[in-house]
DNA sequence: TCAAATTTAGACTAAAAAGTCTTATTTAAA
DNA sequence: TTTAAATAAGACTTTTTAGTCTAAATTTGA
C-alpha cells in the first residue's frame, strides 16, 4: 500500500530514535536497552530490522551526516554571495549548547569515539570532513572568480581554519558550558573573511 | 621499607597502565579485562587498590592531565621569551599521529567522552581548559609587559584561538591520518603571533 | 628474622548487555 | 475481505563485564 513498506519505515524510525543516543553517549556507551526505551519497541522489532547493534550505529552515523549536509545545503542555498553562504554555514554552529543535532557535532563526537576503535565509522567521519572542506573551497573559489573576494585570500588555509576553529570551539564551549568561546571564534572567522571582501561599486 | 609503600606504588602502576587505555577507547569502552591484560594483574590486585572501575577512570584522568601539565611546564620553562614559551607549547602538538600521550590529547578525548554522561570527568576537563587559557594569557601578558610583544595583541582572543585551533587540528589530523592540517594550523598560529613581535634593538 | 598486617591471585557470584526464537500480530496483494 | 508473507512482542539463552571473597603470598615494622 505504502510507497516504502512498513519495514523501511520502521527501520528509519529506529535510526532516527537511536542516532541522537549514539551521538550523545558514544557507540560503546549506548545499549540496546537504550534503543528499546527510545523507540518503545521490543527486541524482536529491532533485531528483525537490524542484524546487530553495530549495524544500527553505522546507519545512525550515516543518518546524522546526511542530516547535517541537508541542513547546511538548505541554509547556504538561500544565500546569493559566497561570503553569505559561508557565514550561513558558520551560523549553524552558533550555539553548541543547543545544537541543531542532539548531542552536538557528529564530526567531533564520532571522530573521537571511532579513533583507535572503529575503522568503519572513522572512514565515514573522514569522508564528511573532506566533503565539508571541498564545499567551502568551492564556494570561496566561486567568490573569487566573480570578483566578490580578493584572490589574495589563501583558500585552503582559510577553509581549514574555519573547520578546525568551529570544531575546537564546539569542544571548548560544550565542556565549559558557555557559548562565549564559540561566539568569539565566529567573530574572528567572519572578520578575517570580510577583510578580503571587495567593495562592489 | 620503601618511601611510599607497596600499595601506593601498585596503585600508581595500575593508573599508568590504565590511563592510555581510557584515553584511547573511552571510559565506557574500557573494560576491567583490558586493565587486567595491561597490568598482568588479577582481579584481587585491582580491586584491592580501587573501589571500582569509575575510581580508576577518574585517577587516570588526573594522571593524564598531570602528565600534560608537567610536560608543558618542562618545555616552556626551558625558553626565555614569551613567544618561544608559547611556541614550545604549540610544538608539543606537532604530530597528533604520534602523540606525546598515547591515545592523543585528553582534553579532546575526555571532553567528548564525558559530555552528557560524566559530570565528574567533565569538571576536570573544564578545569584543565581554564588552566591552559590562564597559563597562555599570563605568558603573553608578561611578553607585553617587557616590551617583547605589542599591546595591540588581543590576548584573550589569540589564546582562545591557539586552544581551539590545536584541538580542532588534532581532531582533523587524527581522523584524516595526516599531519598536514596540524602543520598548517601551527604555521598560521605562529605567523599571527610573530606579527605582534617588537624587534629588539 | 619473624609475626602481624597488608596485598594479591583467581575461582566464584552477580549483574548487565547482547542476541535468539517462538508465537502473535500486522500488513498488503489478490 | 481473505490469506500468505512480513513484522513485532517478549520470554528466554548466551555472552560479556563487574565485582566479591577466601586462601596464599608478600611486605614491613619490631
Amino acid at each position: 500500500m505504502n510507497i516504502k513498506g512498513k519495514a523501511e519505515r520502521t527501520k528509519q524510525f529506529i535510526i532516527e530514535q537511536s542516532a541522537p543516543i549514539f551521538n550523545s553517549k558514544g557507540i560503546a556507551g549506548t545499549t540496546i536497552d537504550d534503543i528499546l526505551a527510545a523507540t518503545k519497541m521490543a527486541k524482536g522489532g529491532i533485531y528483525g530490522n537490524f542484524e546487530n547493534k553495530e549495524a544500527i550505529s553505522i546507519a545512525s552515523v550515516d543518518f546524522l551526516f546526511g542530516k547535517m549536509s541537508a541542513k547546511a545545503y538548505s541554509v547556504m542555498s538561500k544565500e546569493k554571495t559566497a561570503v553569505k553562504k559561508l557565514f550561513a554555514f558558520i551560523d549553524l554552529r552558533e550555539n553548541p549548547l543547543v545544537p541543531f543535532i542532539e548531542g552536538g557535532c557528529p564530526i567531533l563526537n564520532f571522530g573521537v569515539y571511532s579513533d583507535n576503535t572503529n575503522a568503519t565509522v572513522k572512514k565515514k567521519v573522514k569522508a564528511m570532513i573532506e566533503a565539508s572542506m571541498t564545499l567551502f573551497i568551492d564556494i570561496l573559489k566561486q567568490g573569487i572568480a566573480n570578483g566578490e573576494l580578493s584572490d589574495k585570500l589563501n583558500l585552503e588555509e582559510y577553509c581549514l581554519k574555519v573547520l578546525v576553529m568551529l570544531e575546537g570551539a564546539t569542544l571548548i564551549s560544550r565542556v565549559t558550558d558557555s557559548v562565549k568561546p564559540m561566539h568569539t571564534v565566529i567573530k574572528m572567522l567572519k572578520s578575517e573573511l570580510k577583510a578580503f571582501e571587495i567593495k562592489q561599486t
